[in-house]
DNA sequence: ATGAAAGCGCTAACAT
DNA sequence: ATGTTAGCGCTTTCAT
């Protein structure tokens, strides 16, 4: 039963392109009507099907018809008939919360455009019950997949309704090796490339001020250090590996200590505490990088790229790890077996290392 | 034709919510059939319908059906069903990258979450083809509405696609009165509360450092800045106000012109400035709060709550322009009819400006 | 208290 | 080259 005749000779407006009005969505029954054809051969010409061959002039007329009626597709219908959404969720555990962690919604937002997909986000704070929530929503909506990531690096649980979707750990990465795809910063290649400034900057006498707190960085950045270290051929020296808290109160308190080891640069385990080791060096009249140099390790923008010198640092590539984490839950790229993968960070020098003269 | 006969006794694992196995999603029919009832009683259950009376005896035979199933709703096809989504689109041209710009989407997550709704971002960097392609998609998704924000307060054009959407600027706002529904921090009563700060710390000589960059924010925080002098009955020096790129560079060059002004405060268009001023007193042999009190606006975690002594400021809003932009969607909160909606942009009051003593 | 059936907007065989 | 038709999974009268 046709509810009423519809009547599409007399639309509100005659024909100014119309659903500018949200009254009633034209919907693609309409458009067929509209051009005197039926609503197959409509979904036909939207989709550019390939193998269906349309006359030239039907199909102009069916274009007509959906731009005078201002017709636009409702994305929910058709998921419904093919099953699975154009949708992928990022579940977060702060990234929105925490300025640079942003960045990895950015790459995966824009990662998941370039194929197509939209993205669904859930900040969950942490919050567990949130966390189930929201992965409950995107599985309703059916979602290609899910990335689940936190704002920093660092082991994780895997949700148990986690798995009823295709997912990726984007930052964070499973104890139980193979569980799951995982992307992660690579802390050891950071932690050498750090390092490699200094050395490149002539200093053989390196301290490296890591942090007090577990985490696979205080790991990394120390592996990296070592490895340095060993490739230039400089042998390890434990007493200029100094431990504080990772903020600006532990670089600085760190300052005395460091002062009495007698060395000519300092790698820190991130910027904060190299922002505290400025002002600790400062008060002691030193200069950087004249007296010592100094690099960090985050690249927090505005505060290393601002300080007096500018901080040469290592850069913790958020934005990458959203994009390949999209990449990996499409199959695009290809993930380790056993481990997760690792995404460089690249150095930023900037003037907190002289370099030497080419003599 | 029903596939194959289910049998609802012997799922692969015995009791445990099977669903975990991502081959066919459990349908609604299918609950239907393993609790012997309609799909129309189990939607009802579902749904908990007021009105609907379901024996208890059947409700629990559904309740167990759904979970031995492992069911899980289509929200695709309830979208169908109801024209309307519970989506919310974001449109940012660049929240996502910026630092604590971010917020805009924590505060709209947060909001849109605790009435029901997930939320839909798209980054567009800008890029209007990208945008346009962004509001389509949302409109095809049948979004309750559209989120449009800026990284900055500016004014902004309407979009032509984004009139078919229910939609509300956040963090800026038509040059149009009353052509959108808009919500802005209150830079005047921020740039009043920055003064103020100064004010309470005892000082009648303050300077004001302006951008030099046309925007909302450098007329409103002048205007708040002029209205907390009056308040307070300090005539307004026109000398007293200086200008420069609000960046570290700009605070920084700022210091030798502010010198001479022989003030004993300065409130600062942003802190960026700031940190570049304390750089600048620093090099002068000058002590913050001690020689020179200082007030920032911003509140760029990174930098205020970090610098030595840190930095009296005042907050901008992202979170809560976030959240009452999707408040005013919803329309929960009401709207000025010829204005933006304001939000006040609190201070934050830290060690760079002296508290005087209660003599 | 529950079931039958229509239909949301679209796609994809299958006809013609 | 185009039309007919049967669903996709769900909600919602309307019967019973």
């Amino acid at each position: 039963m046709i509810s009423q005749e519809k009547d599409p000779g007399t639309p509100a407006t005659p024909d100014a392109p119309v659903g500018t009005s949200r009254a009633h969505p034209v919907t693609l029954r309409e458009v067929a009507e509209a051009a005197g054809v039926s609503t197959a051969t409509v979904s036909l010409v939207i989709n550019k099907k390939k193998n269906a061959r349309i006359a030239e002039e039907t199909r102009e007329r069916v274009k007509t018809a959906i731009r005078t009626l201002g017709y636009r597709p409702n994305a929910m219908a058709k998921t419904l008939v093919s099953g699975t959404s154009k949708f992928i969720g990022l579940v977060a555990d702060g990234v929105a919360t925490t300025p640079f962690a942003g960045q990895i919604i950015h790459g995966a937002q824009d990662e998941a455009w370039k194929h197509g997909y939209a993205l669904l986000i859930a900040n969950t704070e942490g919050n567990l019950d949130l966390e189930n929530d929201a992965i409950n929503m995107m599985l309703e909506y059916k979602v290609r997949g899910i990335l689940y990531s936190t704002w920093f690096h660092r082991t994780t649980d895997i949700p148990e309704t986690l798995r009823e979707a295709d997912f990726v750990l984007v930052n964070c990465f499973s104890p139980v090796p193979g569980a799951a795809r995982a992307v992660v910063p690579d802390e050891a290649q950071g932690g050498q490339s750090a390092t490699e400034i200094l050395i490149r900057g002539g200093h053989r006498r390196i301290a490296f001020i890591n942090a007090t707190t577990p985490a696979p960085a205080r790991d990394g950045r120390l592996e990296g250090y070592r490895a340095a270290l060993e490739a230039a051929g400089i042998a390890f020296d434990p007493d200029l590996v100094l431990e504080a808290y990772p903020d600006q109160e532990g670089g600085y308190g760190a300052t005395a200590e460091l002062l009495k080891r007698g060395v000519s640069a300092v790698y820190c385990y991130n910027d904060r505490m190299a922002m505290g080791l400025y002002d600790g060096l400062r008060e002691q009249g030193l200069s950087i990088p004249g007296d010592i140099a100094v690099v960090g390790f985050d690249n927090q923008e505005v505060i290393a790229a601002h300080l007096r010198p500018p901080l040469s640092t290592v850069s913790l590539p958020h934005y990458e790890l959203g994009a390949a984490g999209v990449r990996l839950l499409l199959g695009l790229d290809e993930a380790p077996v056993d481990s997760a993968l690792k995404i460089e960070c690249p150095a930023i020098e900037r003037a907190s290392v002289a370099v030497p003269s080419k003599a």
